[in-house]
DNA sequence: ACTAAGATTTAGGCATACCTAAATTTTTTA
DNA sequence: TAAAAAATTTAGGTATGCCTAAATCTTAGT
């Protein structure tokens, strides 16, 4: 009972509901039309192709979201890992700036073989995470447990370093780094506006306010 | 009148077409639709698509086989360009060996970026020839001439170094390659027999006796 | 030159994965 | 709590690229 090897939007509706997921939510219609840029129609019938495969990939209650199966799962964090990898490779080995690789990895993910999975993990010493600061899947296909906090969960006079940085889009990246706000940089709460949410951060010896546009979107080591 | 990238199957097309009219001989429903492995009305099918498409891949004549237009060609060249840089990529900074490249460029080749292939290029200082000797065609597209002769074209006492192996055949290429017969390795035509086409060749010190559907695969420069 | 064999094309279908429009279910709000 | 709004699903279609079976064209043998 081998598993053929999903096809490319399948792997990306797994990876998708992956996310969505991560919560302990289950993932909507909308939600996955959005994340995947199709409409939502046609996120219903790959659903429930998915959920009616054998083995399922994922569970599906009409008008209740997906989550992932075992199965799907597994499927989702081989799709990470390989994603993930790649990102980490093309900055080390490639030259590439941590902005540019997402595009690159998210085509690239789909078609490596796990031979050269384990090559480049090997070449780069088995990264635990991407450029980002994301968690690696394991060879094995266990995701390590985060425990880094959003940065707009912290209030003032809080102080930890940047973990992450989850975002894709390449404008909200270089500004982020023209700001110094990259894995590693340490960073401290200086004040809150529960009007708006944003929050006055230093990094290094600059000060900035951000919106929560942004500070949701950075993970904290505290 | 911008092209917009080819699918992966007309890529396909486009460059098993490239390889079959290299004689400049139009390629044939059959030698195609065995060469990508497909049933004969699959190839008339998508013959006729790509020489309808605007611009035209293919001139096309029914019953009379194809040929690329400059645009076919280009488009051609391109993923020859992308598949020959991989499998030197592959070999030289992930250590894979000569007969293992093919299949993973074979996958690769369709989805990485420009960048991604200038990247790679330069990484390797701009090589001329892939692990098998075969010519890489240039950045701008053009396939640099190719001076070799087949060794099944070579008779007793000429002489001459191996230039290129054009195979894929993993079992093939790991025998030749324990044969010492790799891009580069001096040889010598010691004799012919006209019945089954055989030559007797020395290669280093060792003498071997190759026939015509090995001697056919192997290029020398005289 | 003519027929049989081989090559090629036409005809008719299938699977994947997408879409819009319309129907339905769920949730919100008045 | 009932109607309006939002979310979701069903219905019906499209484009790719593949297949088999049948028809047709080309070529080789006599």
């Amino acid at each position: 009972m081998k598993n053929r090897t999903a096809t490319q939007p399948i792997q990306d509706y797994l990876k998708n509901i992956y996310e969505l997921t991560e919560g302990g939510e289950s993932a909507t219609t909308n939600a996955l039309a959005a994340k995947l840029n199709v409409s939502a129609p046609s996120v219903t019938g790959m659903i429930q192709k998915l959920a009616s495969s054998k083995p399922p990939l994922v569970e599906y209650h009409k008008h209740q979201g997906v989550t992932l199966t075992k199965d799907g799962r597994r499927a989702a964090l081989e799709v990470i890992r390989h994603h993930r990898l790649l990102e980490a490779w093309l900055v080390q080995m490639l030259g590439y700036s941590w902005d540019e690789v997402h595009e690159e990895a998210e085509k690239l993910e789909h078609v490596i073989s796990e031979d050269f999975e384990r090559r480049i993990a090997a070449a780069m010493g088995h990264p635990l995470r991407d450029p980002h600061g994301e968690l690696i899947p394991t060879a094995d296909l266990k995701m390590p447990v985060e425990e880094s906090t959003p940065l707009s969960a912290l209030r003032p006079n809080q102080t930890g370093s940047v973990q992450c940085i989850k975002a894709a889009d390449t404008e909200l990246l270089r500004h982020l780094e023209s700001l110094g706000l990259i894995p590693g940089a340490q960073i401290e709460v200086k004040g809150y506006s529960p009007f708006d949410h944003n929050l006055t951060v230093k990094v290094g010896r600059k000060v900035m306010v951000l919106g929560l546009n942004v500070t949701s979107k950075i993970f904290i080591e505290v």
